[in-house]
DNA sequence: AAGTCGGGGAT
DNA sequence: ATCCCAGACTT
């Protein structure tokens, strides 16, 4: 046994496995930066296969990065709707129409950075990848991978962390194999490297890891335990009018840019009758009637537990408003449909109706 | 440094 | 039920 971690010595033995076990993944086949930068995105905190399909649709509809920079946000939040984190989608339509005007995506990790929501993470990930840049793409695996193979016990998400991992990484890569380092290292942690039961037997760099010879291997990295979700009672206000849908459109925040029916927090002592009337009376300006309760929504969140009591509500008015006040009529179908809904959205009116004919939504405040 | 921001698959 | 995922941004 061994305990050297010559990064030469790490590197060839890391891609030797590579080669032998990568995945075949959709960006993987044709990595121009468009590609890779869609991909990168859409894998923030997602699971590769949830982002597959979205991944298929986005490319088949923009396939190229001009193409989506063109695109109307409307279209781009609709597109992006289920996936989660709808900030990224903002981000990444703001950082296309940056790279279509300065004529194509940057090539360097210095300049990706100055996107946005492109990170330290991601702005490597494309320079390596795209551009074959030797510079570290530090994610929760490589993270994973690197804290146990050298034995760090210490919390890497903290900023000594962060800068002690980007420079572990670093030195694995190189000149011409950079793209396949960075995919190597996440495909490791992916892999074998896993976070409940690593596969010790199956990783390349067995012999040199500190946590294979630990009773525990899994107990690296060590992260701070993460809080409870905090328990949110909500409420939320269904107009409907035979085929028509009365919905409004989030500020940027939870759920930012999406479309729903009316759904927001009930304050401390507050009646959810008297919420609903307050969060159409400041958020919409108008005046509603309270009609049944229809049921319970729960939906989870990383650190909120939304229980929401939707209710049936009375707008007036609902069907064809006055255009003067910013309304859009959308129709609805499963396959045509243009407005982007959270997944708490599509619950709400599930509850109330299978598959609503029509939406009639209102314009949102500017976000 | 801590909090915010989704959704779902794996265990 | 719990964890955490090809993280970034705000406070």
């Amino acid at each position: 046994m061994t305990t050297t971690k010559l990064p030469e010595a790490l590197q060839a033995s890391l891609l030797q496995w590579y080669h032998a076990h990568r995945r075949k993944l959709p960006w993987r086949e044709d990595p121009q930066p468009w590609h890779v930068m869609l991909s990168e995105l859409m894998c923030q905190q997602t699971r590769i296969a949830t982002v597959l399909p979205y991944y298929d649709r986005f490319l088949e509809r923009w396939p190229t990065v001009q193409d989506f920079a063109a695109a109307p946000e409307e279209q781009v939040m609709s597109a992006w709707a289920g996936l989660g984190y709808y900030r990224r989608a903002r981000n990444l339509h703001a950082a296309a129409k940056e790279a279509a005007a300065r004529g194509g995506i940057p090539s360097t990790k210095a300049e990706l950075l100055e996107l946005p929501g492109i990170g330290p993470y991601t702005a490597g990930a494309i320079a390596s990848i795209a551009f074959g840049e030797p510079v570290a793409a530090v994610d929760g695996n490589v993270e994973r991978v690197l804290t146990r193979l050298h034995g760090y016990a210490d919390n890497p998400r903290r900023a000594a962390g962060k800068r002690w991992l980007e420079a572990r990484a670093l030195e694995l890569t190189g000149p011409g194999v950079a793209g396949d380092v960075t995919q190597a290292l996440m495909e490791l942690g992916a892999t074998a490297c896993s976070p409940r039961n690593p596969s010790c037997g199956a990783c390349p760099w067995s012999e040199h890891c500190d946590a294979a010879r630990m009773e525990d291997p899994s107990s690296l990295p060590a992260l701070p335990a993460r809080r409870k979700p905090v328990l949110t009672p909500m409420v939320a206000g269904v107009c409907r009018d035979d085929d028509v849908v009365f919905l409004a459109r989030r500020a940027p925040g939870l759920f930012g840019g999406l479309w729903e029916p009316p759904c927001e927090p009930v304050s401390q002592g507050e009646s959810p009758e008297d919420a609903l009337r307050r969060v159409f009376r400041e958020r919409l300006g108008r005046r509603i009637e309270v009609g049944r309760r229809v049921g319970e929504v729960r939906h989870q969140l990383t650190h909120r537990d939304l229980r929401v009591q939707v209710f049936e509500v009375t707008v007036q008015p609902t069907r064809r408003p006055p255009s003067a006040e910013g309304y859009v009529e959308q129709g609805y179908h499963g396959a045509t449909k243009d407005l982007g809904l959270s997944r708490l959205a599509e619950k709400v009116l599930h509850l109330t109706d299978e598959a609503p004919p029509l939406w009639v939504a209102a314009a949102p405040a500017t976000t």
